[in-house]
DNA sequence: AGGCCTGCTGTCAGTTTCTGGCAGGATGAT
DNA sequence: ATCATCCTGCCAGAAACTGACAGCAGGCCT
């Protein structure tokens, strides 16, 4: 591999990183030494790449470099219609207009060889019955999510016997046979997770989670120390 | 100027140009010999951007080469991160990258605002065990169908025994707990499905698939009345 | 303070790549 | 046929790239 195209590839490895990431870990992936990766660095930094590095932390690519991304890869294409079709397969019917949604304008930008490859994709997903979730909207769900409102819900405990409890949603979970909502729990004051299925009825609020709380599933991640942000 | 930056020079060089330009100008411009820059134009086509040069004519670099910027609702966002997960929680090491790869490369091209709406994705899906796949390098078998080739593989029918088929794959169904491949076999002359934890082994022939016969997913969704597009 | 992880720099020799020039072929328009 | 241009192969000198080693510095943890 020529140093040019490294020198590409590298900036692309960086955009997928989120957080900080070991010059060794970066060479490690290209197959390169740290010497020559710390040269590539400051080659795309010369070039004006916003990449910062500092001692004990790692690397990050800060966003608005000049170079937008090059195109999507057959490979790429395939992911993304493979999961889409997954969430078109496994989800709601919001969701599933949402990715077709979005292939579209994918699509839209693709040239045209790759547009076909995106439209002839075979890569399948069985298609079985879509877990039960009850009454719940969970588009609602999912907008009170991303605006950051609280809920109030009537829900089934692990007894049957109904709860009235006032929660701050901040996740979902898409699990095979189940759908689960992530919240701090205003009754139980503690992290507490919710069954699609078991919520028989919900009102959004128009209160907001307080600003110090606004970032419960980075807190909850820690609390579990869940690693895998992808 | 190093070769690597010339190379980002000539692709911006390039977009400014509608009508064609020749070799000669765009030398030139750049200060290099024409030799070289026949050498950065093919080096270019090698990292996929799509330049037409034509005798008698010029360069034109057709769109497509770089991402454009794109506009994507918070519900397509949201649709897209989570097939990627799945993908990345269900699938292979190659198209976990490419998922990774392919979102990095839409967040690179989204405003400012919807970028973070797409890193703090909050939809999450259930990392359970990956199904087993045996041996099978399922990347190897997407490139073939990709290609439209031919494969061989030895495969242990229902009742274990091993046979040896040539077979024409078409599709990669993607089911909870097992990999199936869709193909068109030789030896029956018929639709076969094959599980790919019973591919004993498997070899990519340089034998193209019949064009007559380039469009099996097509044939197999007719002969088996599929009606789902997505 | 001391240890550890990490970024960063200098130097050097061996290796690889790059470069320009030349010669010649091929293609499409006129 | 002619022209403009793309394109390829070859070659030798020039330029760069690369890995290894050695060392410094900044921030975090105990």
């Amino acid at each position: 591999m020529s140093r040019s195209t490294r020198l590409l590839d590298l900036i692309q490895l960086l955009r997928t990183y989120r957080r900080p990431v070991s010059g060794a870990a970066l060479a490690q992936r290209l197959g390169i030494s740290i010497r020559t990766l710390y040269r590539d660095i400051a080659t795309l930094q010369a070039q004006g790449a916003d990449i910062q590095g500092a001692p004990g932390f790692g690397y990050v690519l800060r966003p608005g470099f000049l170079m937008p991304p090059m195109m999507l890869s057959e490979e790429e294409i395939e992911a993304l219609v493979l999961g889409a079709r997954w969430v078109a397969a496994r989800t709601d019917d919001d969701l599933k207009d949402a990715a077709r949604n979005a292939l579209a304008k994918i699509a839209a930008v693709l040239p045209t060889d790759l547009r076909h490859e995106l439209e002839t994709n075979s890569l399948l997903v069985s298609s079985v019955r879509k877990p039960v979730v009850g009454t719940t909207d969970l588009s609602v769900v999912r907008e009170a999510i991303r605006q950051g409102l609280k809920l109030d819900i009537n829900y089934a405990d692990i007894n049957g016997s109904p709860t009235s409890r006032r929660i701050w949603p901040f996740a979902l979970g898409y699990y095979e046979e189940t759908r689960v909502l992530a919240a701090w729990c205003e009754l139980r004051e503690d992290f507490r997770h919710f069954r699609a299925e078991r919520i028989a009825s919900m009102t959004v609020t128009n209160i907001r989670v307080p600003r110090k709380r606004q970032h419960l599933l980075a807190e909850w991640r820690r609390v579990h120390n869940v690693k895998n942000d992808m």
